[in-house]
DNA sequence: AATTTTTGCGCAAACCTTTGCGTGGATGAT
DNA sequence: ATCATCCACGCAAAGGTTTGCGCAAAAATT
């Protein structure tokens, strides 16, 4: 049925050896020769088979990517990152959603061990080092992008998350905000810990007294997640005048239950937002935010995997984390205080 | 390096195919020798090489999905419902995505031919005859979703467009409105067509007329394309007191144009979306749309796969296509329309 | 006890490709 | 004319698995 190095080589009179050379440009077939077996393999409609080839040389030309889950605005924009690189270099992608299952993700990794993709890019959640090190011992190179914990010896590529922590809370400072809160987002590890600590960082910078009990967390980081999160925050006796929150989903949630219980934004309190999703420009307000190069995390990391499988001498104990920087983005749904909150409380 | 079968049946003192056959619980083995086969194989830490058991067996395990794109908040869910049924399946998923470019389209099927995918998902693209005729040529099943082009012979599930732009115009004739424009999206296909065709029928049981002039169209999809195509719609003599939009995003770009010129929503104009992304209800208005059953257009889609793949006789000219229906679902971007207008123009 | 059946497993081929090594013929040098 | 060189290609092994067939030993039947 269908047709195989074989096939080609006995219409073409020489053997299957001379026909997988020519038809991968080896150079001890001349060109003459070449060109003419090409021919009869396009007439004969031959498709190579990447599974047999695999078999023979040693990669299959697959990337593994896990990522949490891909109905996500953040991590769509990072995969398709991704894909644009690996398919520029003739790699294909390999999609799984680990879901935040720990059992799904150790499936995950398993068949894709079983798969034997060249190398997996980890995305954004919180995967265990000992799966990794599982990866590791069978030779399979690793990247994390976003990782949540950190860890030891690895490859990875991230944002800067403080400094995005830092340059939101700045900004609400410097439109002469003294009362901020930070709303985070109680399942997220290192990535709500590093703006935190941007946020207190600026704070602390401008003289201005950390409170905990401006600091609260939502369930998830979704918009029902941010309302909950907001509604907690009004509760406190003296409500704060701005909100620095994890994400732009949460922000628009916190916006939303702000508006629920008859506030303005940013007349009453001013919410900016984090990853700058494409969204974020068309809600109303617009949402002030700090962008991410979503698709450059993409990017970068399928180039850093690349980089690894290229280097055959596999030392993949040099760890190499690249960070790539954010930037602000200044909307409305940020403004002064409300009148007689300028100055302290 | 990698152990293999044959290195299990040197420590078992067993053939390598008494190895194969015990784990792939083949019932020739005897249970005890099997369980012990298992055993050894865990502590040497064996992986099977999928790969090279796809060579012998005739299919791979992996699906193929092709998709415009990732960053799409309706594919990315549409992809979310194929993984999920996927995994829980022991199916791949090898994903890929077109971009609009037909010759990466064309190189997309060439690679998951090559990779003698068992079968490929096409999502939402526009794709041609040909391409997909080359892949039943290679006995490679398609099922398509949301296919822009009614092609014949094929697999596939949909949505019932029409009924929802049917749906949406009701709503809003039911409101009080008479003044009723389209706005579509000049770069799909069958849907947009569809859409239109509701909003005719809805204004045609409600005696309405159809005006040439209510209906204009956005260069794409995006937030960019709605506003862009409001501004046409706002330049028409008698102004729309309604628009019902292709999609969500361009519902949300419309309102924005809306806004800039000093209109209110719904009060001056209302407007409707399609889709129900997930950030229609965030959106300020939130925005009445129709829902579409994006996550099981995905399931559905993977099962109908399964369920071609499992029948071996292939008898693939078989056609079948199963349609989802969406819901309405009004928020308070839709209202009652201007004083004054009520009744006729 | 002799014969048949069953059981448990090994042999080897097959899946398709890649590649090290070898070979026969042509070409060039002496 | 003889020998070394080189060119173009073929042979066969290898990669890891699955599976039809066969075979010896054990069990069951007579």
């Amino acid at each position: 049925m269908t047709v195989t190095l074989k096939d080609i080589a006995a219409v073409a009179g020489v053997s299957h050896s001379t026909v997988s050379r020519a038809l991968n440009g080896n150079p001890m077939i001349p060109p003459e020769t070449a060109v003419r077996i090409r021919k009869i393999a396009d007439e004969l409609g031959y498709v190579p088979n990447t599974i047999a080839s695999g078999l023979r040389r040693t990669h299959s030309k697959v990337l593994g990517v896990l990522v949490r889950r891909i109905d996500d605005a953040f991590l769509a924009e990072v995969l398709q990152g991704i894909e644009d690189v690996l398919y520029a270099e003739g790699y294909g992608l390999f999609l799984a959603t680990s879901r935040r299952k720990p059992e799904r993700e150790q499936a995950i990794f398993r068949s894709m061990s079983e798969r034997r993709v060249d190398g997996v890019i980890v995305c954004s959640t919180e995967v265990s080092q000992e799966h990794l090190h599982q990866l590791s011992k069978f030779g399979v190179p690793t990247v994390l992008i976003n990782n949540q914990a950190a860890i030891e010896m690895a490859h990875s590529v991230t944002h800067d998350d403080m400094s995005g922590g830092l340059a939101l809370t700045r900004h609400l400072i410097e439109l002469g905000h003294s009362r901020i809160a930070y709303l985070g987002h109680s399942r997220t590890g290192r990535i709500t810990r590093d703006r935190l600590a941007g946020y207190k960082e600026a704070l602390n910078q401008a003289g201005l007294p950390y409170r905990a009990e401006y600091v609260a967390a939502g369930p998830n980081g979704s918009a029902e997640g941010g309302a909950m999160g907001m509604e907690k925050l009004l509760k406190v006796d003296v409500r704060p005048t701005a909100v620095v929150c994890f994400n732009d989903m949460m922000a628009i949630g916190a916006m939303h239950a702000l508006r629920q219980a008859g506030f303005g934004v940013p007349e009453d309190c001013s919410v900016t937002g984090f990853d700058n999703i494409p969204l974020s420009q068309y809600v109303n307000p617009p949402l002030t935010t700090f962008h991410q190069p979503r698709y450059e995390l993409g990017t970068e990391a399928a180039e850093m995997m690349l980089r690894l499988l290229s280097r055959k001498h596999k030392n993949l104990n040099a760890a190499e984390t690249i960070a790539l920087r954010g930037r602000l983005v200044v909307r409305e749904s940020s403004g002064p205080p409300p009148d007689g909150t300028r100055n302290g409380q």
